[in-house]
Formats: C-alpha cells, sequence, structure tokens
RNA sequence: GGCCCCAUCGUCUAGCGGUCUAGGACGUCGCCCUUUCACGGCGAAAACACGGGUUCGAGUCCCGUUGGGGUCACCA
C-alpha cells in the first residue's frame, strides 16, 4: 500500500467493563467515538471489557446496552467480549516473552508489599524493580507460580500526539514493568485492550482522560509486537455541580436514571455533545448535524461540569418538539401510576388531544405526566392548596352563574365558553382572572393548568358541568 | 507526594496575535404578552486566575505562581 493510498478506514470502539449501569461519562464517551465513526463513515465498534470475571455481571451487560440503545447508539457487528480471546492474549505474552519485551517474575505478593512498604518508608515513590527482570530467558524455572511482566524502556521518553491534549510527553524511567499476565494465566487490562483493539482494526482510540497515563503502557506493548499505533483522543472527565468527579453523591450518574427522570434520548445526547464539544454558537444540534460537524479539534482540553439546569431546557425544547402520539406513548405509563390506573385507549386519545397544550409545559416527562392528570381524575376532584384556596372566596357563587351560563349553550368550544366566561366576570364587576382561576381549580384541583378554556374543550360539557357543580354555590343556599 | 493534564461570565462554551469596549446558551433579575403556569419577545447584571516575558500589538505564544483534575494494583 502507498502512504497516500493508506487512508484506512475509520474504526474507533467503545470498551465498557460491565460492573455497573451505563455512565453518564461512559455515555459521552461511546457518544464521540460513535459520532467520529460515523463522521468518517467508518466503523464502530462494542466491546465488553470482561476480564475481571469477578466483578463482571450479566445484568450490568444489560444494562450498559440498554443505555446504549436507549441513547440510539447504534454498534457495527456484534458486541465483543474481551473474556473470549484470553487464548490470544496469553499467544501475545508469549511472543512478547520470546522477543525479549517480557520476563517471567517470581516475586511474591509479599515481597511486593515490603518494597512498596519501603519506598513509602524512604518516602520515594515506588517503582517495581524485578530481580528477575534480567534473568536469561532460560534461566532455571523454579515450579512455582509467576506472573508475566512487561520489560518497560527505562531510556529515553515517550511522546504521544493527542487529538484532544496536544503532545504529551512521559520518560519512560516513569513507566514500570506492569503485569501482563496474572499468575493463574489471564491477561490484565492493560494487555487486553491493545491485543483487542489491534486484532479489531481500532485506528483511533477515544476514550476518558483517566486513561492517559495508561497510554504509554499501552504504547510500550504495541512498540514490541511491532504493530501500527493508533491515533489517541483523551476526553477530559465530566465533574459533578462541585468539581468533583462524578459519583454517586451527585445523585444520578447512569443514563438511565435520566430515563426515569423523564430525560428524552435526544436531548441527553445532544446535551452531552456540547458537554466538551462545541460548534460556534450552535446548541440545538440534530443528531445529523452532529454526525456532519462533530471532530476531535473542538473537544475541549478542560473538565466540565454536568448541569441538570440546562439539561432540562434542553429537554423542554425537545419535548415541544417531539410529536404528540409520541409524546403521549412515552407518558401513559407515567400518568398511570400517578393515578394508579389504566388508560384505555379513548383515554390516551384524549391525552393525545391534549399534548399541543400540555407539552409547552413540562421540562421532562414526569412533569408533563402530572400536569396531565387532571383529565383522568375522578371526581370528585382533590385539591392542592393552592387551589383551595381559589375556591374559599366569593368562587364558588361565580362558578354558580359560570354553571348557569355554560349549561345553556348550544355549541361547546374555546370560543362560546369563553363568551360566557367573560360574560359572567361583566356582569359581577370583576376581573376574568377572578373567575377563571376558581373555575381552574374546580376544574382541576390546581392552579395552574393549560389554558382554562382549553381544559373546558378537553373535558367535554358533561364532565366540566359535572367538576364545576361539584364546587359551586348558589345564592340563597 | 511523584508523574501527567487543565485554567474565558455561577455553569456549558465561541475565540485558533490586531475585527474583543470578549460573542452565544443555561441559570439569575427586570419588562412585555397574558385568565394561571408555561411558551414566546425585549433588556440587564455577569468572565479572559495571578505574575513575568515575547511582540508594534496578547484572551490568543513562552515561563513561573496559584488553583483544579487525573493517575500511580496480579481493577478496568
Amino acid at each position: 500500500m502507498s502512504a497516500t493510498e493508506t487512508q484506512r478506514e475509520v474504526v474507533t470502539r467503545f470498551a465498557p467493563s460491565p460492573t455497573g449501569f451505563l455512565h453518564i461519562g461512559g455515555a459521552r464517551t461511546a457518544l464521540f467515538n460513535w459520532l467520529f465513526a460515523r463522521h468518517h463513515k467508518g466503523r464502530f465498534l462494542l466491546r465488553i471489557e470482561d476480564t475481571d470475571k469477578a466483578r463482571s455481571t450479566k445484568p450490568a451487560i444489560d444494562a450498559i446496552l440498554e443505555g446504549m440503545r436507549w441513547l440510539d447508539l447504534d454498534w457495527d457487528g456484534h458486541e465483543y467480549y474481551q473474556s473470549q480471546f484470553w487464548a490470544r492474549h496469553a499467544e501475545v505474552a508469549n511472543e512478547l516473552l520470546a522477543r525479549g519485551h517480557a520476563y517471567r517474575c517470581y516475586m511474591t505478593q509479599d515481597e511486593l508489599a515490603a518494597a512498596r512498604a519501603e519506598a513509602e518508608r524512604e518516602r520515594r515513590p515506588f517503582r517495581i524493580v524485578s530481580p528477575w527482570r534480567d534473568c536469561a530467558a532460560d534461566a532455571a524455572t523454579p515450579d512455582l507460580p509467576f506472573v508475566v511482566r512487561l520489560k518497560a524502556p527505562r531510556e529515553g521518553e515517550t511522546v504521544i500526539e493527542d487529538q484532544v491534549q496536544g503532545t504529551v510527553r512521559v520518560q519512560n524511567s516513569e513507566i514500570d514493568d506492569f503485569v501482563l499476565l496474572r499468575s493463574d494465566g489471564s491477561p490484565t487490562y492493560m494487555l487486553a485492550v491493545v491485543v483487542d483493539d489491534h486484532d479489531m482494526g481500532v485506528t483511533h482510540v477515544i476514550r476518558g482522560d483517566d486513561h492517559l497515563n495508561n497510554a504509554f503502557r499501552q504504547l510500550a506493548i504495541i512498540r514490541g509486537m511491532g504493530w501500527p499505533e493508533p491515533v489517541y483522543a483523551h476526553v477530559p472527565l465530566i465533574h459533578g455541580q462541585d468539581g468533583a468527579k462524578m459519583s454517586k453523591r451527585h445523585g444520578a450518574t447512569g443514563v438511565m436514571d435520566y430515563h426515569e427522570m423523564g430525560i428524552l434520548p435526544e436531548a441527553m445526547a445532544n446535551y452531552l455533545l456540547r458537554l466538551g464539544w462545541g460548534h460556534g454558537d450552535d446548541e440545538i444540534i440534530a443528531r445529523e448535524d452532529a454526525v456532519r460537524w462533530f471532530d476531535l479539534d473542538h473537544v475541549g482540553r478542560s473538565p466540565s461540569r454536568f448541569d441538570t439546569k440546562k439539561l432540562e431546557n434542553l429537554n423542554a425544547h425537545y419535548i415541544r418538539e417531539a410529536s404528540d402520539g409520541r409524546l403521549a406513548g412515552l407518558v401513559t405509563p407515567r400518568v398511570e401510576a400517578l393515578i394508579d390506573a389504566r388508560l384505555d385507549s379513548a383515554e390516551i386519545a384524549l391525552l393525545t388531544r391534549a399534548m399541543p397544550e400540555l407539552k409547552p409545559r413540562a421540562k421532562n416527562l414526569n412533569e408533563l405526566a402530572e400536569g396531565a392528570t387532571f383529565l383522568f381524575r375522578e371526581r370528585p376532584l382533590d385539591l392542592d392548596d393552592k387551589a383551595a384556596q381559589l375556591l374559599s372566596g366569593e368562587g364558588p357563587r361565580l362558578l354558580a352563574r359560570v354553571y348557569a351560563g355554560l349549561s345553556a349553550l348550544d355549541e361547546w368550544n374555546a370560543e362560546t365558553t369563553e363568551a360566557v366566561v367573560r360574560y359572567v366576570a361583566e356582569t359581577t364587576g370583576t376581573k376574568l382572572g377572578q373567575v377563571a382561576q376558581p373555575l381552574r381549580a374546580a376544574l382541576t384541583g390546581r392552579a395552574t393548568s393549560p389554558g382554562i378554556f382549553d381544559v373546558l374543550v378537553l373535558l367535554g360539557r358533561e364532565e366540566s358541568l359535572a367538576r364545576i357543580a361539584d364546587r359551586m354555590m348558589t345564592d340563597g343556599e
């Protein structure tokens, strides 16, 4: 292949370890990898890093796949499982051994601990110095457990041209002889990633900043094997409101937590994209544009804080954009949970019809559901404090007049009902609001709701009149 | 602590030596719209961490300080 023609197909990958749900940070890493691959018309692979059998669980794998699907991040081909390649990992370790780039180390855990303790006592950084490093390969190998360590270079320095962090250089003396193969023969993460990335043809390694130091170790393996080096891009981590690394105490850290909170996946993806990446003044970015515009050059180098307010603002935008039918479908189970009853198809149709009035008032699906419950509550409605307040004064008497006017109506629509309410306000010398608010309270049990005439139409004549009758008071009673 | 990375409004960011009296967005605060709450519209307050250089000229380049973060396992 000539140098000009070697424009390799771009291959990226997301490689989560299945020890929990899909983390916010992981989701963004996955998004960036996906976007980069799609932008370059390359491939995006998914590999489950289940090398640590003890901590990897099936539910965790499912949770990660669920999160990926929710965000609509599809991967090419089937998902890979790192544990399937153990034999291959061992093969590479042996190759490194044969090439003299690795050695068998018989140091025991105790010896290691002692060396570590001594370093600490002398207050100097601990760097493993194994007496086995320079033993001849054919040195008598006692019948004892051993570990395979990389014989890391000690002179010179290693430089990485990171696509996000820029040129990063580290003295080779800083790189220790880390373990490749454990004493039970299993590969460590450090060996496994490198081998798998190579075998899968990964060209661009886009991952969290916390792996930047590892890149130097991994490069040592890659060079030991004489493999092509991938392009690295280490993306800064996402922090919580307080600036510290996102953790449990920051509340929701899993993407699916946000699903539960009523965040739309496209809002989540848009937010994650803008967290650490920018394209001029653009804030609302459709997936299509994201694919067209995404690049590594505009990924910021400093960590960013997660801001729920901005996420919710974006979410409100996408809720307004979403179709009424889709929203009704998403909100139905949430409404059912709130009213503790199933909605039949007629009720779902009503919910859909109400959506244009409901959706501009909600920042998330739960608020949307809450705002819709008045449509389905059984009479007599429960009143919240503010609604009860509205019905404590003259309200009930005004309602009686409204009732009289409305029940005489031939046509029941927003215009005719409004005319009645306005007439009542005028003839009683009150402001429209003083009539409308008690009416709202009677119809919805709340002090806030969609436009009151829309509510009247949505509820229909019979239900509306019944709800008003529940709260009105006739003169002379 | 060693090593590595980072540093523009409270937050996310634009800015790639002069067009910056620093732009946008969220949030905050006013005003308008209005039957409530939202939506929408208009407007305001709000930042180049600090100190040295380099340069005719620095938010933009270099060094240092300070501050933050990451990483130092037979975990990934």
